[in-house]
RNA sequence: GUCCCCAUCGUCUAGCCAGGUCCAGGACACCGGCCUUUCACGCCGGCGACACGGGUUCGAAUCCCGUUGGGGACGCCA
């Protein structure tokens, strides 16, 4: 459903994570966003690493990034480019700039531009570069460093995309270092040189940026660049309403995927974390493009809700074809030791465990008994229900599959029922004593579902095993 | 402190731009019930919000102003 008009420019849009840390909840939203809209429009996502900071940026963040965005399936079409390669550019966009009169060499020390904040502080004003050196007009020197010359008057602002319009008075604005005394270009120099070089139409980003947004246009009129559109989203909260960070658990997007989530879960999840379409909750990854618009992001902040992230995984697990499921399962299962199994039984046995699953950790755990030779008694449950006074009914019970095998279940339920009513017990007597023997605990899928995936064999030799924990068991 | 942004159930949100059909709808969570061989799924029901104060208007969740509250930015981090 690409929207582009004819004379339109094709939709660029790109995720610029700087590689300082793994890809987090709201770096992934600002992805997610900015891959839909470039794809509801048919247009490109470029994917970039602004590692300027050289101290801070680190080749393992660059894995654990691209790992995670690939889990989630956000593909770019163009990428990763890396700052870090490309500081001749910036160089000579700064060196064109102080030819030009539109940046000025600095040689204030920090001290000094330390005092000048703490003063304005004091007097109740921002804390802001004086301008010292703008019309000294020094020239290059080693530590000096290189800054934009901003406008003293007037006003720069834009039509925000999810904001609607924005100002800013210039004066609200200083001279910001463009380049630093180690001849490295900072983060709005290189984000605007980029942007433009890229042929990035739209910014869509996190709104911690809509103060940086102002001094960027300038940058862009100062460099004879087109300006793009800007759209600011709001950020995620956590549950104390405070910015999202380590303290409020798993921030990581990646620890969701080894935690047992579906990346279709997370993408719906993150999706509707600010945006919506109408009351619809469910969304798959197409519906997500074709719906997609700026117009629809909300303007308020938004609190991460780990219960709807889990509902969803549930609603998505359910609504997986078992094949997936299996697919993802081996490293759940391997983690609870059960590294070698028959594959035929795990699809057999996945449609009767998801309804009682929200996570493929939990949908291990449920299979595993149907995998291992021997199942694992669960102490309780063979404490309440392998007794002396319950080995009769085991011991019919097999008598019961010894004759009419596992296959016969309306067969089987009347037998139990029967069983019961000798016995004087509830269905459930009956049952329970069974599930246990069968999978070493209480709950299970209904139990004669149970039986059909064991296969009468091992159906045999778990009720014979548990008959005789029951009669040693006094 | 200064500037910018924001404000509907506990949480995510619909509604707001084009005021009445909203004593505000959906979802998650929670509570109760049904179903039932266990645990779930599912279904039904319940609890629960327009931050506050002015104004405009016959009429405001919707428009305007103010207050309060929250968030963000103010680096040779991004």
């Amino acid at each position: 459903m690409p929207q582009t008009q004819q004379n339109a420019p094709r939709v660029r849009t790109r995720f610029p994570p700087s590689p300082t840390g793994a890809l987090h909840l709201g770096g992934a939203r600002t992805a997610l966003f900015n891959w839909l809209f470039a794809r509801h429009h048919g247009g490109d996502f470029i994917f970039r690493l602004e590692d300027t900071d050289r101290e801070r940026s680190k080749d393992e963040h660059v894995d654990s990034i691209i790992q995670a965005m690939e889990w989630l399936g956000l593909d770019w079409d163009e990428g990763p480019h890396y700052q870090s390669r490309r500081f001749d550019r910036y160089r000579q966009a700064i060196d064109q700039m102080v030819a030009r009169g539109r940046a000025y060499w600095c040689h204030c020390p920090p001290e000094r531009l330390q005092g000048v904040r703490e003063k304005a502080l004091a007097q109740g004003g921002k804390p802001m570069y004086d301008g010292c050196c703008r019309d000294l007009g020094p020239g290059p020197a080693p530590g000096a460093v290189v800054r934009f010359r901003g406008p003293r008057e007037g006003h720069t602002g834009w039509k925000d995309l999810v904001k609607g319009p924005i100002s800013f008075d210039n004066a609200e604005l200083d001279d910001l270092v463009i380049l630093r005394s180690d001849g490295s270009p900072t983060y709005h120099l290189a984000v605007v040189v980029d942007d433009v070089d890229m042929a990035i139409t739209h910014v869509i980003r996190g709104d911690d940026h809509v103060s940086n947004t102002p001094r960027q246009i300038l940058l862009y009129q100062a460099l004879d660049s087109p300006i793009p559109q800007f759209g600011h989203v709001p950020m995620i909260l956590g549950g104390d309403k405070t910015k999202l960070s380590k303290r409020h658990g798993a921030t990581a997007v990646i620890a969701y995927k080894d935690m047992g989530y579906l990346p279709e879960a997370m993408l719906n999840a993150l999706a509707r974390l600010g945006w919506s379409h109408g009351d619809q909750e469910v969304f798959s990854r197409q519906e997500l493009i074709d719906h997609f618009g700026l117009e629809a992001v909300g303007k308020g902040a938004a609190v991460f809700d780990p219960d709807k992230l889990l509902h969803l995984n549930a609603h998505w697990i359910q609504h997986s074809p078992p094949q997936r499921l299996a697919a993802a399962l081996p490293p759940f299962l391997a983690a609870r030791g059960v590294e070698r199994f028959d594959e035929a039984t795990l699809l057999a046995a996945i449609p009767h465990l998801v309804p009682r699953t929200k996570t493929l950790l939990e949908l291990a755990e449920w299979a595993e008994p149907y995998l291992v030779d021997e199942v694992v008694m669960e102490p309780q449950a063979a404490a309440k229900f392998l007794t002396a006074a319950q080995a009769p009914v085991l011991e019919r019970v097999a008598a019961m599959v010894e004759r009419l095998g596992v296959a016969e279940s309306a067969a089987l339920e009347a037998g139990f029922k029967d069983l019961a009513g000798d016995l004087g017990i509830k269905l459930g007597g009956v049952a329970q004593p069974v599930r246990v023997a069968l999978t070493g605990r209480t709950a299970s899928p209904g139990i004669f579902e149970v039986m059909v995936i064991l296969g009468q064999a091992r159906t045999l030799a778990r009720l014979g095993r548990a008959l005789k924990m029951a009669t040693s068991a006094g």
